[in-house]
RNA sequence: GGGCGCAUAGCUCAGUUGGUAGAGCGAUUCCCUUACAAGGAAUAGGUCACGGGUUCAAGUCCUGUUGCGCCCACCA
């Protein structure tokens, strides 16, 4: 293992430089060069040091690897990636983990696509299964339970080089020892560790209750997967009937629900229905009898003023039907479609036919057939865009049915969790401020606890079962839990404690939780995977709470809210000191990057086109939290900047005879030398400055300003010198300069060009750029009084250029004279260079000097 | 309906505690210059969204309006 050298000064250079300079520096093939020896080296492992203090731990997001990559990805992880690198330059011993989240439906989805299979749990296991040869999406191959999870595994290992191989050409400086995965063995483990826990203290709990449901993928779902979208739908009117047969009509866009009808609804205040609060009427059709009452949601503006409660049409639904105690008369099974049976609660059961078995969509249909037969349907519908609640992986509206679910409290039923849920948050730092205003909303606004099971195959098991009683029924109320040092678990497996295997599934024995946990239930527990709670003590001491957790910012509400719930209720603590959101790369358009839309640009092409260095380049000019447009022209600015360094750092490293391991300060002797090097210290603190607070971008934006202006300007001016033009001594200052500059300017761009950097490093230092020490303003700073030098020398060359561009002559064209004019102070700055001004403007002549008030003007002669 | 953010050059964005409007890209013109032509130099380009207010002074602070974006809620 190499030795951690981040603490160390910075390593000497290299006494001559050989061959080290290439002939043409180029950017290609700089990726795959380094990011292979960074691998063979460990530059990046992490390795324990003595005490927390000295540790940087961040919780990196782990990406979902059924997904695909594309640009936002990388350049919100590249943000991550620059303050770790930082970190590790400042010495710190940076604990930058990798995750992949292979958990769950989206891997499940993409199995099925890929692979043409359907996991069937009724099958039995083959263990010489093989794929289709030629999937057919359409007709999907039954497998069993396990076969579905081995396909699982075997397609997301392959997932997951792909990305290891992205982020490897994108020089993330992750240490790769310690990837993990969310289905992985240990994060089960952990997962089930941390659920019997919760359960254990009763933040975890079973309950049967009305269920979001997603129809497609036959599963519940929870609150933070709740995404509205535009539906179409119309609006019907429809009679019900009152006692002396009267009509009362409601509006609804969905006749289907009125077999489920428990109530009408109106609002207290509500004139045109206080005379019937307390009485009934019928149901069209059915013949149903509900009470028409009265709660304070419904509104009287809306449709009719009367709303239809049935269970369950939408949440509102739900709570009234919890709040009023109306009946359960659900008909929407978990498939989506009408109950085969007609309900025992109907007058009439005989119409139901034409609607059992249907899709709401269908039942819809056949209901204003029923409704227009029977005289109930006021007008024809009338149609409308309404919005309707979509799982946000799914493409069927949700329905809400009542089932068997697992929970775990986040407040939404419990204000002083809640409240202590936003302490937790307001003791974090977040970057940028005002995105802990979007936490404090979804903390406040959230409503029932936090759904985790899923009717679903690949994810972790609960690891739960149930004793049967001699019907065979379970007991639900106590489930049976493992020890704790039997994890990880498969309760459909391994038996439960106490009983044989042959007792399952037999009255008096015992079944097992058939679900899995929701992959949030696994990804908020992150930071313990990561950190190695209770399975490496000494790590997880170290490391726990993390520095920082980077993610976007559209799943504050998700992942970032779930990890805070979990490790508020195991460690009394917010796991992290600080949250930074980094915002998306849009499309030119300024829209959402989005598959179905197709505006993804996918990041191997940029990657390959552009550079690494190019494209981190561009990702470091988004500020955090802020959205991005991508615009490829930005990426050639990028790409320019590194060839740049490239042939900078040739230029400096290449004068004959140099020696770059006696360059010091000392050697520094002339005043426009010493200023150079007193702006590039400034320059130095306000980098780290800016680091510190996490503005990467303004790091990167004073670096690179003054470098540009180093290039164009100061190099320009010493060049004749530095090659020997005025002599030995003042040639040894202005390498020397020109070399401590380097020195500085390399690391100061290490974080963001972490190929470019390293590869010049190599032509004259030891050991990785990256582990060297971030620089400090007095390693070049506090040599000369004379801070305007190189500002007034800038303006002069400006205006020599100026002259020569505007007579359109080379720039090496001959002055015949140059008259300056202006303030004493700016001339005698600039007597200070006037013999690389001399040289550099190619004057053949001699200068001038005018005091007098004003600006500083140069005005040039031409030979 | 609630919350948050944004509005500065054709585009993307800076603009510190109020003190003469900045950069890059793009455009135009020019230059093969021994680090760099996949480069370099120079030039043009802005009623700082709009209305009030505070101030000697407002892009900046306060207030109102408009437009855009995001998050949440509602979705009879």
């Amino acid at each position: 293992m190499h030795s951690m050298t981040s603490a160390t000064p910075v390593p000497a250079p290299r006494s001559g430089l050989g061959s080290g300079v290439p002939e043409r520096p180029a950017l290609e093939g700089l990726e795959a060069k380094w990011s292979s020896r960074w691998r063979d080296q460990g530059t990046y492992d992490f390795v324990r040091p003595s005490s927390r203090a000295e540790v940087f731990s961040i919780d990196t997001p782990p990406p979902t690897v059924s997904g695909s990559l594309h640009v936002g990805h990388v350049f919100s992880y590249t943000h991550t990636d620059l303050v770790a690198r930082y970190q590790r330059m400042r010495g710190r011993h940076v604990f930058y983990p990798m995750g992949w989240d292979d958990n769950g439906l989206p891997t499940e989805r993409r199995v099925q696509n890929y692979y043409g299979v359907r996991c069937d749990a009724t099958v039995a296991y083959d263990p010489d299964f093989e794929p289709p040869a030629q999937p057919d999406p359409k007709r999907p191959l039954p497998i069993s339970r396990d076969n579905f999870i081995e396909l699982c595994l075997k397609l997301t290992s392959v997932d997951e080089r792909a990305f290891e191989a992205l982020w490897r050409q994108l020089g993330l400086s992750v240490d790769w020892r310690t990837l993990y995965s969310t289905i992985s063995p240990d994060s089960t483990a952990v997962a089930q560790r941390a659920f019997l826990r919760n359960l254990a203290r009763g933040e975890a709990y079973l309950a049967y209750a009305p269920t979001l449901w997603d129809v497609t993928f036959d599963t519940a779902v929870a609150q933070a997967e709740l995404q509205d979208r535009d539906y179409p739908g119309f609006y019907h009117r429809i009679a019900f009937h009152r006692p002396d047969g009267s009509p009362l009509y409601v509006e609804t866009t969905r006749p289907e629900l009125i077999v489920s009808v428990c109530a009408l609804i109106a609002h207290p205040a509500d004139e045109r229905y206080q005379p019937l609060f307390g009485t009934t009427v019928r149901s069209p059709v059915f013949g149903v009898e509900v009470p028409i009452l009265a709660h304070h949601k419904a509104e009287p503006d809306k449709g009719a003023g009367i709303a239809m409660c049935c269970t369950f049409g939408d949440l509102t639904d739900v709570q009234w039907w919890r709040e009023l105690d109306l009946p359960t008369r659900t008909v929407v099974t978990r498939n989506g479609r009408l109950q085969a049976e007609a309900p025992d609660w109907l007058a009439d059961p005989a119409p139901y036919a034409e609607l059992a078995g249907k899709t709401a969509f269908s039942a819809r249909q056949a209901m204003v057939e029923l409704l227009r037969q029977g005289g109930d349907l006021d007008g024809e519908p009338t149609p409308t865009m309404r919005k309707a609640n979509f799982y946000e992986k799914g493409d069927k509206p949700l329905e809400i049915v009542s089932s068997r679910q697992w929970y775990i409290s986040n407040g939404g039923r419990d204000d002083a969790l809640k409240a202590a849920l936003l302490a937790r948050g307001a003791e974090m730092a977040w970057v940028p401020d005002y995105m802990k205003h979007r936490f404090d909303d979804w903390v406040a606004g959230v409503s029932g606890d936090w759904l985790i099971s899923r009717q679903r195959f690949f994810g972790v098991p609960f690891p739960v079962w149930y004793g049967l009683d001699q019907q065979g029924e379970p007991d639900w109320a106590h489930p049976i839990t493992p020890d704790e040092s039997a994890l990880p678990i498969d309760p459909m497996r391994d038996p439960a404690p106490g009983f044989e295997e042959a007792q399952r599934d037999q009255p008096g024995g015992f079944t097992a939780d058939q679900d899995v946990m929701d992959t949030w239930a696994t990804s908020s527990l992150t930071p313990q995977i990561a950190c190695g709670w209770e399975r490496d003590p000494e790590l997880f001491d170290l490391t726990f709470p993390m520095d920082l957790a980077p993610q976007a910012h559209d799943i504050i509400r998700t992942w970032l809210f779930s990890r805070v719930v979990r490790s508020h209720l195991e460690h009394h603590q917010a796991p992290w000191a600080r949250a930074a959101l980094s915002g998306f790369v849009l499309d030119p358009e300024r829209k959402k990057m989005n598959k179905s839309q197709g505006n993804v640009v996918v990041p191997d092409d940029v990657l390959e086109r552009f550079g690494s260095d190019a494209v981190r380049w561009r990702a470091a000019m988004a500020r955090p939290g802020a959205d991005s447009p991508f615009d490829e022209g930005q990426m050639k600015v990028g790409r320019r900047l590194a060839t740049k360094i490239l042939n900078a750092s040739k230029f400096i490293l290449g004068f004959p005879g140099l020696d770059p391991a006696s360059w010091s300060l000392a050697q520094v002797t002339e005043p426009v030398d010493q200023a150079m090097l007193d702006d590039l210290g400034r320059v130095v603190d306000q980098a780290t400055a800016a680091f510190e607070a996490f503005e990467y971008t303004d790091a990167l934006e004073a670096t690179e300003r003054f470098f540009w202006t180093f290039c164009d300007d100061y190099v320009e001016l010493v060049k004749d010198r530095a090659y020997g033009g005025q002599g030995a001594a003042l040639a040894q200052s202005a390498q020397a300069a020109l070399g401590l500059a380097l020195g500085v300017f390399l690391r100061l761009f290490a974080p963001f060009c972490p190929f470019v950097t390293e590869e010049a490093w190599s032509w004259w230092r030891n050991g990785s750029i990256h582990l060297a020490q971030w620089p400090e303003a007095s390693e070049v700073a506090g040599r000369t009084g004379q801070p305007a030098v190189l500002e007034q020398v800038s303006a002069a060359l400006v205006a020599i250029r100026g002259a020569k561009t505007k007579a359109k002559v080379s720039m090496k064209a001959e002055v015949a004279e140059i008259v300056f004019s202006g303030p004493a102070a700016s001339l005698s700055a600039l007597r200070l260079a006037q013999a690389d001004l001399k040289a550099v403007a190619h004057l053949v002549g001699d200068f001038a000097w005018q005091e007098g008030a004003g600006e500083l003007t140069a005005t040039v002669a031409l030979a």
